[in-house]
DNA sequence: TATGGGGCTTCCAGTCACGGGAAGGTCAAG
DNA sequence: CTTGACCTTCCCGTGACTGGAAGCCCCATA
């Protein structure tokens, strides 16, 4: 399989591909005319991959993912810690999200949004006021 | 004022401070020896500018907020269609946020999290079964 | 056989919003 | 006069790619 084809069927673009090669995630083999051999295993952990990815976790993390999937001697423990320390940075993250949703949704739903300049928005950013830490 | 104190009383890094000049959002005066030498308005800015950016602005909509804010001639509306475009930015990514946790928090539920190999996780992920786009 | 167009390769630069750290000038206190 | 805290500029690194240039390679068609 040549890059386009593995692009197309794992769901990523070809640069990333390529990247993920580069950074040691895949080993493809390569033709004798310099081009990825790619195999079915490494489609199958490109995919893989973009999965993990899409879940949120950090190129490290799928790394770390892979080598357990790899690793047939491995604890399911040492999977879930993983997953779980991650959903609670997703956690976090959509807690400071909604953190600056209230706070900016109040600002928004104060303002007159006319032609006029008066603008609680801008006030509420230039004093601090109800305004986050 | 020198920079150390800006820092201090706007609640940013020095080295956020001097890129920020860099980038023309604010402009300190320069003392005899090369320090830059802030004025209150300076500081008035960074904090502004710090708190703008703790509610998930780029930088480039703190440059259109920052305009907006000396323009006395301002429209409300057009403060506020920056806010509300900002305003679904956020929502858009809490919702990204949340399906990963519905989906990534349905695995680690499933996985025995012990010292045998078998994962749900491992095998969702490579699976692509109830997993993300 | 020439040529055209697509695919493949590498390498370099840019993204965003800074942070780290080196090399060196400046200032106030002891 | 020295020390140490401050200030300056400059350059590199971050994460996870993306875009683009320059240059092979391969196949089909005229």
């Amino acid at each position: 399989m040549n890059i386009k084809e593995v692009a197309t069927r794992a769901g990523l673009p070809a640069k990333t591909i390529r990247y993920y090669e580069e950074i040691g995630l895949i080993r493809p083999l390569r033709a004798a005319n310099g081009y990825r051999a790619f195999r079915e295993s490494d489609l199958h952990k490109l995919a893989f991959l973009g999965r993990a990815r899409s879940l949120g976790f950090t190129i490290e993390e799928c790394r770390a993912l892979m080598a357990l999937y790899e690793d047939q001697s491995r604890a399911s423990a040492d999977v879930k810690a993983l997953a779980q320390s991650h959903l609670e940075q997703i956690a976090a993250k959509i807690e400071e999200l909604k953190a600056m949703q209230a706070t900016l949704s109040e600002l928004v739903s104060a303002c007159a949004g006319d032609h006029r300049p008066d603008c609680p928005i801008l006030t509420g950013l230039a004093s601090g006021k109800d305004c986050c830490a």
